[in-house]
DNA sequence: AACTTGTCAATTTTT
DNA sequence: TTGACAAGTT
């Protein structure tokens, strides 16, 4: 039984307001997380089937925590509740019914990187004579993921852009139907298709609809300022027989805009879901009066948003410092000093302190800065361990084995390691299997038969082989899925791999001895991940590969010393918080961005471009912090090889001066006057026209 | 097949 | 200045 007496009036409000649409509007560390679990315990408590439940949030790391906190507060019960992402739960309706869905020997998931190829591998076949059109296949792909996430069709996306439009428009409307159909062939379904074809099914499906709208009775959303058209699509079908509908978020954090998020969704909530409650969760318990004024007094200069006003009931501390600094160089070194001053004297441990910037080639000095004065340091947001080349390769094999249609697994290994399979004869097999209808690794078998005239033999040998060690992985794997192989899952991976010639490689082309150890043991991790999932859920490699590609968890989570400074972007830092903060770059070009400022090109100046989504990047950061928040700047910044003026963010005159101290790095300790500042300013001027001449 | 040289661009990123 | 990537060289 859960105690509603440990919640403010308007949480507990949106706990027991169960059926019908309701939109939480729940400001930065106003309790979000501690409603939804609340509100699932207490539908348990009111006799709920814990089946009927559903929650869906964008990341495996909050459903994680999700789930969590409901299994402490709901107990056994809870365990039956769907906690998901997104894209896991359209995995899971897709698998479900794919019988309808047409690929009944299931699919392999493709990720950004196999998508990149396959857009690649076709825009080469469009334009292979054509010298002068070499387009940029991310810009190409990003055009197409956005329309997926639209919910925007090949045949639709090619009517919207007619000849002379957008170059890359014209591009991605001319790849794009090629692309799925590659895809289709490749039995491949990329991460949008998951939430997409999710859709499609739905809508086209009458018994599936059905289905689907009947499953789950009390459907909540969380982050849901972050839903595309797609998810949102999905949604009404999941909420459309029982209309309990409940949607958490905070429209001022919706900083994914760029990449196809609608915060019109949390705006309009009310038009969409007629009679749909509102209720705000606007008291902080995170941050200080002076860090939530500031962010407060921000976030006003947005329009378009809904009215809110964190406030707190904790008493004023520390005002915010404002530091300019005289270069990239001096910002860190001034953050890494400062560190370790509040670490001497009042009791912080590096864990405590979070650097947050814009972009990620902010990162540089600052982590130069931090190793120069011993701090120990972790990066969010580095390489995840499922996408290290070894591993990528591993995965590769494996996914031939199960689906030997997989063209981009193919190609990433038909000739790694080396095995006399170059560029050349690829090229030639690809084609002799095209001419024949065939898919290629097909046309890698019967290599003999259709082309053997194009090939010598022994490139034909080498295809021979490949496709023999392709085979007995694929029987290696069913006689472990059956069960009647020694060691499992984990060994007759091990064996395939081992035959692969992947390790040999691994260890003989690696620069030093430490490197190749490296990659063995992430390989052996790999295989290790394997094992334990094969205990918990069972011997289904598909179920495995599935999984990896949804997961993208790293494996530092192990030597995860929590005494380490963070870094990490705006972005990365949502749902973040820490004591002490570091907003640096706190300059224009970096926040608000160049590529906001001039959107079409360095000389081409937006003449009212939308800041709105910068601003709020800003309003996440300083909502990040609990105690102390430092925005730092530099004078001037070296990009390239010189050394330019920078000027402050406009959006520093947003905060209100009596909430802050305005000091200079140079001057450390002391409080900087605006004078001492212009001063300061005219000096390195003159320092700097001085060395110029 | 491995190595070198040249060219071009350089936000944010989960799944 | 870095880095990714493609084309050219050995």
């Amino acid at each position: 039984m859960i105690h509603l007496d440990e919640l403010n009036s308007p949480q507990r409000e949106a706990v027991v307001t169960t059926d019908g649409p309701l939109l939480v509007l729940a400001g930065a560390g106003s309790g979000k997380t501690r409603v939804i679990t609340y509100r699932i315990a207490h539908l348990i408590d009111r006799g709920v089937r814990p089946d009927d439940i559903l929650a869906v949030s964008f990341t495996n790391k909050a459903a994680d925590e999700m789930r969590q906190r409901v299994d402490k507060l709901a107990g056994r019960l809870a365990r039956r509740c769907t906690l998901s992402t997104f894209h896991a739960l359209g995995l899971q309706i897709l698998k479900a019914e794919k019988a309808a869905l047409g690929l009944p020997s299931g699919f392999t998931i493709y990720d950004a990187s196999d998508q990149l190829g396959t857009v690649k591998e076709i825009l080469r076949r469009l334009y292979q004579s054509d010298d002068d059109r070499r387009f940029d296949a991310k810009s190409v792909l990003f055009r197409i993921s956005r329309a997926k996430n639209a919910f925007v069709g090949p045949e639709e996306f090619a009517e919207q852009f007619t000849d002379e439009d957008h170059e890359y428009d014209v591009t991605a409307a001319e790849v794009y139907p090629q692309y799925q159909e590659a895809l289709k062939s490749f039995h491949a379904l990329d991460f949008d298709d998951l939430i997409c074809e999710t859709v499609r099914l739905l809508d086209r499906d009458e018994a599936v609809r059905e289905r689907w709208a009947n499953r789950f009775r009390y459907v909540m959303v969380d982050e849901y300022q972050d839903t595309n058209r797609a998810q949102s699509l999905l949604l009404n079908h999941l909420v459309r027989a029982s209309n309990n509908v409940c949607v958490v978020g905070d429209d001022d954090q919706s900083i994914y805009g760029w990449r196809g998020a609608e915060a019109g969704h949390i705006l309009e909530f009310d038009k969409h879901f007629p009679g749909a409650k509102i209720v705000k969760l606007e008291e902080n318990y995170r941050s200080t009066p002076h860090i939530l004024d500031a962010a407060n007094a921000v976030i006003a200069h947005n329009t378009k948003r809904h009215d809110k006003r964190l406030w707190t009931a904790r008493p004023a501390r520390d005002k915010l410092q404002l530091v300019a600094c005289e270069d990239a160089e001096g910002e860190a070194e001034f953050v890494a000093g400062e560190i370790e001053a509040l670490c001497a004297t009042r009791g912080f441990r590096p864990g405590d302190f979070a650097v947050l910037y814009r972009s990620n080639v902010q990162s540089r000095p600052i982590e130069e800065a931090l190793r120069a004065a011993s701090l120990s340091y972790k990066m969010i947001g580095g390489q995840a361990f499922f996408e290290r080349k070894e591993v990528k390769d591993a995965i590769a094999y494996l996914k031939l084995a199960l689906h030997p249609r997989d063209e981009i697994s193919l190609r990433r290994v038909i000739n790694y390691p080396a095995r006399g399979i170059g560029p050349t004869t690829i090229e030639r097999i690809a084609q002799a299997a095209t001419q024949h209808g065939l898919p290629l690794f097909d046309g890698c078998q019967k290599a003999h038969e259709i082309a053997a005239d194009a090939l010598a033999d022994r490139n034909r040998n080498a295809l021979a082989s490949f496709c023999d060690l392709v085979e007995n992985g694929r029987a290696l794997i069913a006689s472990a899925q059956g069960g009647t192989h020694p060691g499992g899952l984990k060994e007759a991976a091990r064996a395939y791999l081992m035959a692969s010639g992947l390790q040999d490689d691994l260890q003989a082309a690696a620069p030093t001895p430490l490197a190749a150890q490296k990659k063995l043991t992430n390989l052996e991790g790999f295989l290790t991940s394997l094992e334990r999932f094969e205990q918990r859920e069972g011997r289904d490699l598909g179920a495995f590969l599935h999984r990896i590609s949804l997961d993208t968890k790293d494996d530092d989570e192990g030597h995860d010393q929590s005494d380490q400074v963070t870094l990490v972007t705006l972005h990365g830092a949502k749902g973040l918080e820490f004591p002490v903060v570091f907003l640096v770059g706190m300059e224009e070009e970096l926040l608000p961005h160049k590529r906001t400022l001039y959107p079409d090109g360095p000389d081409v100046l937006d003449a009212n471009p939308d800041l709105g989504e910068e601003r709020r990047l800003l309003y996440v950061g300083i909502t990040r912090a609990r105690e102390l928040l430092y925005l730092t700047r530099a004078r001037q910044r070296s990009s390239r090889a010189s050394a330019r003026p920078r000027s402050p963010s406009r959006f520093l005159e947003e905060i209100p001066p009596h909430l802050y101290d305005a000091r200079d790095a140079a001057m450390p300790s002391s409080v900087a006057t605006p004078e001492d500042e212009e001063a300061f300013a005219r000096a390195a001027l003159a320092k700097l026209l001085k060395m110029t001449s």
